[in-house]
DNA sequence: TAACAAGTAAACCAATTTGTTTACCTTTGC
DNA sequence: GCAAAGGTAAACAAATTGGTTTACTTGTTA
């Protein structure tokens, strides 16, 4: 026990390694697509342990998916602060830091999509940590929009979101960037979201 | 010659069998994940016939895409009116007619986007019939916004194709349909962008 | 009717897949 | 210093993959 409390103060857990190394090639190359053996090779772990901390492939792919939804927890609350900063300000910075992720060469569209466009009707487990993923994105937004005085703050929490998963799926596609600036397309929404009640 | 042409008057055509019934797994379960014999079961043909018209998977699958591509340029031509509709008329069929489309428990995505997951950085000719699918639909969307006396059409169309790709997304992963009208967000859309300048 | 193009069914191939097993090694706490 | 937990490497198994080949059956046309 304390054993391996020390273990991961010191450097990353096994568990870990192969996470990431799942992830990463997971992202770039999808799921069918990548084979229990690179993903060993990559995190340098024996075909035995990985198996001793996954008992099948599938769930290391819902294990990565939580590890997905985990850490973009942890990042959006770092970049946004709901008790200094406006709901407004709040936004901005998350779009524009989402703008800056989808224009990174390494981004290969949000891999919970990319999952279920896999495994949908496939595997119950990894469609519900899918679905888990997008239910917290859409309550991230409306826990910002219900700032904002207005009657319908799920309302807009759904705007802003569909231009949000615009954005990334078309950042997939394309690479190019976007002819935009998106905060400023956040700010006209929520403006126009306003304006009508 | 004349064999073909009678032939495909009559019935389908080996050849659109076989694209037909890739096109309805690869939607369903992926590209990777459907393999030819499932592929030629599903077509009724043999699997020498498969390779007769298509030398490879992959082949087949640019050929699927393509065949995609064009049955999506059919349909809009067909529920957009370019004579006797106003530019907002024809943007509001065009969302309407997808958020029906995407509520449709036989939607899985749009394909071009799922394609891209799984294989950006594998197949050049898959990514490029992917990208021309994605260019044809920017190009639609601003051949409609060129009509607006409006000094950005480039930027509204950008706007609007934020939309639907952020519609589609969210209803692959969701299935439970919006709790708003995508008509009258484009229309939001379209009003704000036109105050603006 | 005879030749030929187009199709089928099934055996076959080599490579790869997920997953298991065996035998050995290395760290670590007591 | 030693036992035990946790690790490695590699062989192995059974199924599946994309793709080829062989032998046989149609239907059409000249």
């Amino acid at each position: 026990m304390s054993t391996t409390v020390t273990k991961n103060i010191t450097k990353k857990s096994k568990r870990e390694q192969i996470i990431e190394a799942a992830f990463k090639l997971f992202a770039e190359n999808g799921f069918f697509a990548t084979g229990v053996d690179l993903i060993m090779r990559e995190a340098a772990v024996s075909k035995r342990t990985l198996y001793n901390y996954f008992p099948s492939k599938n769930e290391l792919i819902v294990a990565v998916l939580q590890h997905y939804h985990a850490s973009c927890q942890q990042h959006f609350a770092s970049i946004m602060d709901f008790e200094n900063k406006s709901a407004r300000e709040n936004i901005r910075a998350l779009f524009e830091d989402a703008q800056t992720w989808f224009g990174n060469p390494n981004f290969y569209g949000c891999l919970a999509v990319n999952a279920m466009s896999e495994f949908s009707g496939k595997d119950q487990a990894i469609v519900k940590a899918c679905q888990d993923f997008k239910q917290w994105e859409i309550a991230l937004l409306t826990s910002i929009t219900k700032q904002l005085d207005d009657q319908y703050p799920d309302l807009l929490a759904c705007k802003l979101f569909i231009l949000l998963e615009g954005m990334s799926s078309i950042a997939q596609v394309n690479k190019a960037g976007f002819p935009l600036n998106v905060g400023a397309l956040a700010d006209e929404t929520i403006d126009r979201h306003l304006q009508k009640h």
